[in-house]
DNA sequence: GGAGGAACGTA
DNA sequence: CGTACGTTCCTCCA
């Protein structure tokens, strides 16, 4: 039933903060509290599979074979499942070498001698044989909650042959689970046909020699099979087990313990079903009375209405809103404000004079305090209404279920309410039932179920919001959240409402440069080839290349063979054939291009660029920017910095300011390791992979070579990432035994560094997770699967997550700095984008020393680290020239 | 029209 | 067989 239960729910929709896939306990729970609840049994017990092997493995050492491995997600649940029969006072039995079918089989005998009548609950079919006056079978028939009982009669109608005879027409028709391959050609219908006949298996097989037809000498061929099914399909009904009847009596479940548990996997709904269904037969403390639902009186505004219901508020508004946001601005179809049970709802561009007046005020007082979800989004509605402040954002649903669980891919309100609050959310399609309308004829009026879905989403943020700050309390994130994801998300909306100037002008000329240059290599291709072809397929270009031209094959991918830039580089230095040339300028040139067209369309009417920065999408605490990505703007190439020309200084200003961070990520690492030899080499170093390289190849800095540095430098680099002997080998270009040495003199120096790489990855392993030096978490539930591939791709993820998250905290916490320490010198500067370790700023006239030395200080004071945290500046008319 | 893969840009 | 992302194009499938 549980392993039901785990192919029946989706795995993601349940799973704790730390990465316990929970399905399939939640899915038993669930089944069998509506057990307990609508049967109402005196003795309950369950019964679990020890292994795989088994008495029946002895006798037929192929029995269940082609199974898959069981899902290690499976797996982990087991013990969790065991911990739950044990909070709910009910009996969990096993038997070496014996499956669980045969536990049932045995304790339905001893009932049925006792005079019980005895209920089984189970997924495999062979439970059918068991099924008699006294027995009832309760088989799933959809997920595990919708159960159909097998009685005697319902076994025949459905079988066509009563329960003591189905062992027999198991036996012919075979069991593809059990890998019992049974008679070809005979299904259930011919099966069941030969048993009514000839009243059994045994009458059968009597007359196996008459039988007629094709199905008869099918039979006939297979008639080992079919009593090798006959005896392997028999449940046991006389094992020897610890607990006897008695022992099952269930006396009921303890409230301490369920609550201890429910709590710990983050199971909120369930409580409170135990609560409601079986308060019976709870032990212990008096249950938790059934927690408040989520009935809201929603009131959609009255003239004049909204300064008397702000007036009214004591506590904690929590606001809900709907409308259409993109690019750093947006637009509010209706706002529900909700406060202790109560809501008001309103279409904010109704409002009139008054209420807007106290709106207003009530937005921009910071000791009004408001809890939202997504408040970037509201920060630019609010912007583009208007609205001159937003203040006293306490929470952020969003930004805590990030915090909570950073690999989760949606935080859409309706999945928070379930992940936190254990319940649906109430739309206006699917109202609550229990929802009470109050200064709105609700009856026929459309606009009411709306009205009444956005209070109780906005009920729905406040509580969610008070879950999780109680979970964030018990991590100790607090700070992490109130001091640094919250108040980012203010910083980040006025980046994106600011947005960059772009010149359009640059970006046609270099757009039709690169089409032309493009459209050469193309021609040039085709000539080359002979014929026309999409060289934007892989596919086909595969064909040109290792069919038509018999090159030798490159690496493989899913679908043939990469035709990538490095494979197409090795392919020209073995054959040197021209295409090869014009494939990767075409290549080249294209992509400069098709990002050039992008960024021409993303140019709004303000002749600007706003990026959306995401907060809760990098697992690793890093942010991340779409529509477009000003993130990965190409600056490697000549070409490519021609594309960063492009973005300019804009009248009122008088340049642009580049800031960042030198190797920020090598010295959170010499800082996290302690390395004194690296951290020696970063106090005092001006270069630091000639400094490493120094020590490394023991020579005099002075007498590092290039091709040393260059060595050192990948070496480093890598190092944060666990890259392999053989992954250096192949990025250095040297054998795997000279990568091996450099790796081994490299740790003979810095030996600390390889401690701490292991020490990360083992205590992640312990403890499930890794945290940066600000508390941020990530979690790892795959360092302990059994693939290797698996496992170690989170090993590598593990080992790096401390060291990106710790660079990604340093940075927003400057962030915030900076946007602070602007706002109370009163400077007009301002910061335009963030490139993970990069700050680029608009200078106003007159500001770049005093822009400069604040920016500089909020940044090397970030964080105190056993290395200084060095920045560098340059100041320039484009990006490009603000490079340094 | 959507999904998935390949490719490639950044830190 | 190096982490973290987003975008684009092509291909396949419904």
């Amino acid at each position: 039933m549980a392993f039901r239960a785990f192919f029946a729910l989706p795995a993601e929709k349940f799973s704790t903060d730390d990465g316990q896939v929970t399905n399939a306990v939640y899915g038993f729970a669930s089944m069998l509290i509506n057990l307990l609840k609508a049967e109402e049994p005196s003795h309950v017990a369950v019964a679990f599979d020890v292994a795989r092997h088994s008495f029946r493995t002895e006798e037929y050492p192929a029995y269940k074979d082609g199974r898959g491995e069981t899902p290690e997600e499976f797996k982990t649940q087991i013990p969790i499942i065991k911990e739950l029969l044990d909070a709910l006072g009910i009996a969990w039995l096993t038997k070496e070498n014996f499956e669980a079918d045969d536990i049932i089989a045995t304790l339905a005998a001893r009932g049925e001698a006792e005079g019980l009548s005895t209920l089984i609950s189970s997924g495999d079919r062979d439970a059918i044989q068991l099924v008699n006056g006294a027995v009832t079978l309760l088989y799933p028939v959809k997920g595990v909650t919708e159960l159909k009982r097998y009685t005697p009669e319902e076994v025949e109608e459905k079988y066509g042959v009563t329960p003591d005879r189905y062992r027999d027409l198991a036996a012919l028709v075979g069991e593809k689970a059990d890998n019992l391959p049974g008679v070809p050609g005979v299904g259930p219908k011919t099966a069941a046909k030969w048993i009514v006949k000839y009243g059994s298996l045994d009458g059968l097989v009597e007359k196996a020699d008459e039988l007629p037809g094709k199905a008869g000498q099918s039979l006939r061929d297979h008639l080992d099979d079919v009593l090798r099914n006959h005896r392997l399909n028999k449940l046991v009904r006389d094992l020897e087990l610890e607990s006897g009847i008695p022992e099952l009596a269930w006396e009921g479940w303890s409230v301490a313990e369920t609550n201890r548990l429910f709590d710990a996997l983050q199971f909120r709904a369930l409580g409170e079903r135990l609560n409601a269904n079986l308060a019976d037969k709870a032990v212990g403390a008096a249950p938790v009375p059934v927690a408040e639902t989520e009935r809201v009186d929603a009131a959609a505004l009255v003239p004049g209405g909204l300064a008397d219901w702000l007036a009214g508020c004591e506590g904690t508004v929590a606001l809900a809103y709907t409308g259409t946001f993109a690019s750093g601005a947006g637009s509010f179809d209706s706002i529900a404000l909700a406060e202790g049970g109560r809501a008001l709802w309103f279409d904010p561009s109704q409002l009139d004079a008054e209420d807007e007046r106290s709106w207003i005020d009530w937005l921009a007082d910071p000791a009004k305090a408001k809890v939202v979800h997504d408040a970037k989004a509201f920060l630019w509605g609010a912007d583009a209404a208007g609205w001159p402040e937003v203040a006293g954002i306490a929470a952020d649903t969003v930004l805590g279920a990030y915090l909570l669980k950073p690999e989760q891919r949606s935080y859409a309100l309706g999945d928070l309410a379930m992940q936190f609050l254990g319940r649906e959310l109430a739309t206006a399609e699917t109202p609550a039932d229990d929802g009470a309308l109050v200064g709105l004829d609700a009856a026929m009026n459309d606009g009411a179920a709306q009205v009444e879905a956005d209070a109780a989403a906005a009920a729905a943020i406040g509580e969610i919001a008070a879950v999780q700050a109680e979970r964030l309390e018990q991590r100790h994130q607090e700070h992490l959240a109130g001091a640094m994801e919250y108040p980012l998300a203010a910083v980040l909306a006025r980046m994106e409402i600011i947005g960059i100037a772009a010149d359009e002008g640059h970006f046609a000329d270099i757009e039709s440069g690169f089409a032309a240059q493009s459209k050469e290599a193309t021609d040039r291709a085709h000539e080359i080839v002979g014929r026309s072809f999409n060289i934007g397929s892989p596919k086909q270009l595969q064909e040109i290349l290792f069919d038509e031209l018999d090159m030798p094959k490159t690496k493989r991918t899913k679908t043939g063979y990469t035709t990538n830039a490095d494979a197409l580089q090795q392919l020209f230095a073995k054959t040197g054939h021209p295409l090869l040339e014009q494939l990767l300028r075409y290549r080249d040139v294209e992509k400069l291009k098709q990002i050039v067209t992008t960024l021409r369309s993303t140019i709004q009417t303000d002749g600007r660029i706003h990026t959306t920065f995401f907060q809760t999408v990098a697992a690793t605490g890093r942010l991340s920017s779409t529509d477009p990505n000003l993130q990965n703007i190409p600056v490697r190439s000549e070409a490519g910095r021609a594309i960063r020309a492009g973005f300019v200084v804009s009248s009122g200003f008088e340049s642009l300011m580049t800031i960042d961070y030198s190797q920020i990520e090598m010295r959170i690492m010499a800082s996290l390791t302690g390395d004194e030899g690296l951290i020696e080499a970063f106090v005092q170093g001006e270069d630091i992979h000639r400094a490493v390289a120094a020590k490394v190849f023991a020579v005099a800095p002075g007498e590092v070579t290039a091709e040393h540095r260059r060595k050192i430098k990948a070496m480093s680099y890598g190092l944060a990432y666990g890259l392999s002997t053989y992954g250096l080998s192949q990025q250095l270009g040297v054998s795997t035994q000279e990568a091996q040495q450099l790796s081994d003199e490299y740790f003979a120096r810095f030996g600390k560094v390889r401690d701490y790489l292991h020490r990360v990855v083992e205590e992640a392993r312990k403890t499930g997770y890794t945290e940066t030096i600000m508390g941020r978490r990530r979690y790892f539930p795959d360092l302990t699967s059994d693939n290797r591939q698996v496992r170690e791709m989170a090993e590598r993820a593990a080992l790096n997550a401390p060291i990106q998250g710790s660079a990604a905290d340093i940075m927003k916490t400057a962030m915030l700095g900076v946007d602070r320490a602007l706002r109370t010198e009163g400077l007009a500067s301002r910061v335009l984008l963030q490139v993970h370790d990069e700050l680029v700023c608009e200078v106003a006239p007159g500001e770049a020393d005093r822009l400069e030395s604040l920016v500089r200080e909020q940044m090397s004071n970030a964080a105190t680290l056993a290395v200084p945290l060095t920045v560098s500046a340059g100041f320039g008319e484009s990006w490009e020239a603000a490079a340094h």
